[in-house]
Parts: structure tokens; sequence; C-alpha cells
DNA sequence: GAAAACTCTATTAAATTAGTAGGGTAATAA
DNA sequence: TTATTACCCTACTAATTTAATAGAGTTTTC
């Protein structure tokens, strides 16, 4: 399931890429368009300009804005920093490794197998969008 | 990120699945050779059995079965009952609909967009794998 | 210098997950 | 028929994660 985490912050994200230009979006009105709980989008937005998607500006006038044009932000990255793993389990995770405790061998699990194949997929879907692929 | 018990729940049908006869398999020897915990696989498998995928015999010499051929079994099928929805928001899901409250129009929405196309992704994927595809 | 807006820390309520415990019931082989 | 084996079921719980909420603090700009 997708968390509201990812989903607040790619509606954001996706609001700011529809801005005319790149003046600075307060918090407040983000939050108040999309319906996101003002504090929790804070949060977000802050991870979000930590990693290198978002600018912000401080004082009157200011707001976060978008570092990149929509169609350099990859929807792979994206999901990266909000998600966290896009593999569904962490032994067929490639930024998020790790051996399952359980599993004698990964050659032969089927579940392995199986995740593989969810994840590629997948990859394949992020690594073909990019913010400016999913506004409308 | 995958529960364990779908984990769980595919191991052991996989298990069952390379046994060379039909011959019913007991849960200790499941959950031993696949470490895992026996009651919490018991809930699982009971489960499996409940949903049309599992046979089972009670008293000495009983255990649990396959009731189809593994190339019967669709990973489609066996993810919805033990992962539930496949689709990562609701308002995505073919099995599982309902609407998002927060959002105005699916139609418009960026999130939407994207999730629809990791469930096609991922429903393509489980589509295309039977139980015997993921045995080893 | 005051207002606007970002930044940060801490706390919390709810939900989910992954079990654990323990007893009860049914079926089979001997 | 009887002992054993193995399934069946309910309830509880610890840990983790999620989705906020609260409130104070800091910086910038007009």
């Amino acid at each position: 399931m997708l968390s509201k985490k990812t989903k607040y912050g790619l509606k954001a994200l996706a609001y700011l890429a529809t801005q005319p230009d790149k003046k600075p979006v307060q918090i407040s009105e983000i939050a108040e368009k999309e319906n996101i709980s003002q504090k929790f989008l804070e949060s977000i937005l802050l991870s979000l300009r930590k990693t290198g998607f978002l600018g912000s500006k401080k004082g009157k006038g200011g707001g976060y804005y978008l570092l990149k044009s929509p169609e350099e932000i990859s929807m792979t990255d994206v999901m990266r920093v909000l998600e966290g793993p896009i593999a569904m389990v962490p032994c067929v995770s490639l930024n998020f490794y790790e051996t399952c405790d359980d599993c004698p061998d990964e050659n032969t699990c089927s579940v392995h197998k199986l995740m593989l194949q969810v994840r590629d997929s997948a990859l394949d879907v992020y690594r073909n969008n990019t913010l400016k692929d999913i506004i409308s």
C-alpha cells in the first residue's frame, strides 16, 4: 500500500509542476488545494528539499519551488525518497539490499524469483515516467 | 513491502508443489523446512484451505495438499488472497476499489495515473506466473 | 521591527503485523 | 475403541509503522 506520505509528496510535486513560473508556493496553499494536513505536508516538503528536489525561500512571499524542470524529475528517484525501496522484499532490492534471515538460498527461492519480476516491472514504469508525464 | 504472511504462504505452496505425489504434508514439516513459526503457518494454511487452494486431511498421516496442479494456480489469485489488493491505492484497484476521500477527480490525479500503470505492470507479472513457474 | 514562512523536536493515537498461548475437535490406524 | 496425531479456533499481545498534532524557534524580507 502506498503511504500517505508518498501520495501527498507526489501531489505536492505535481502541484508545483503546474505552476506557470518558478515563484515559490506556500505550504498553506498546497495543503488547502490538495486536501493535505499542513503540518504533515510541511515535513514531507522538508524531506523533498533535503533530497534536492525542492528549493525553499523564507520570509514574506516565500515558499517551495521545483529545482529542476518536471521532465527532469524521474519517478524512480521520487519513489525511492518518499516510499523507500521499490522492491517488495529486501533480497531483491537494488538500493536497499538485505539478505533474508530465513532463506537459505536466494537462487532457489520462489518468492525471490517472483518478486524480482515485480520489481523490474515497477522499475520500468517509474523509469518511463517523469513528473511531466503524470501531471494532467 | 510484502507481508510475512504472503511470503510464508508462497513458500508453503511452493513446498507442496514440489512434493512428488499428492500425499498430505504436515504443518510441522513445512514449518521446519521453510523456517516458519508453526503456529503462524497454521493460520496461513487454514486461509489457503478456506479459499480453495489447499485440501487437508486430519488424523494420523494427515496434512495439507494442493487441490490443483501447480500450473493451474495463478499468482494473481494467490496474491489477492494472501496480500490483498494488488494496487497500491484503492482508487486503482480492480477487486478492492474505493474512492479517495481527498481526491476530487481521479482522471486528473497524478498519483492515480502513475499507480494505474504500476498496477497493470504488476498484474502482468502475476498473470504470467503460475505456481509451477516459480518453483525451482 | 514585525509579519510571514520555514525549521525542528517531541509526543501521540490508531492501525497493522507477526506472532504466542492454549485449548478444542475430528479422524485415523492399530 | 482408544490413543495418537493433526487440524481448527479464539483470544491476546508486543513491536512497529503511520499519520498526524502541538508548539516552540529561527530566518528572511518588506
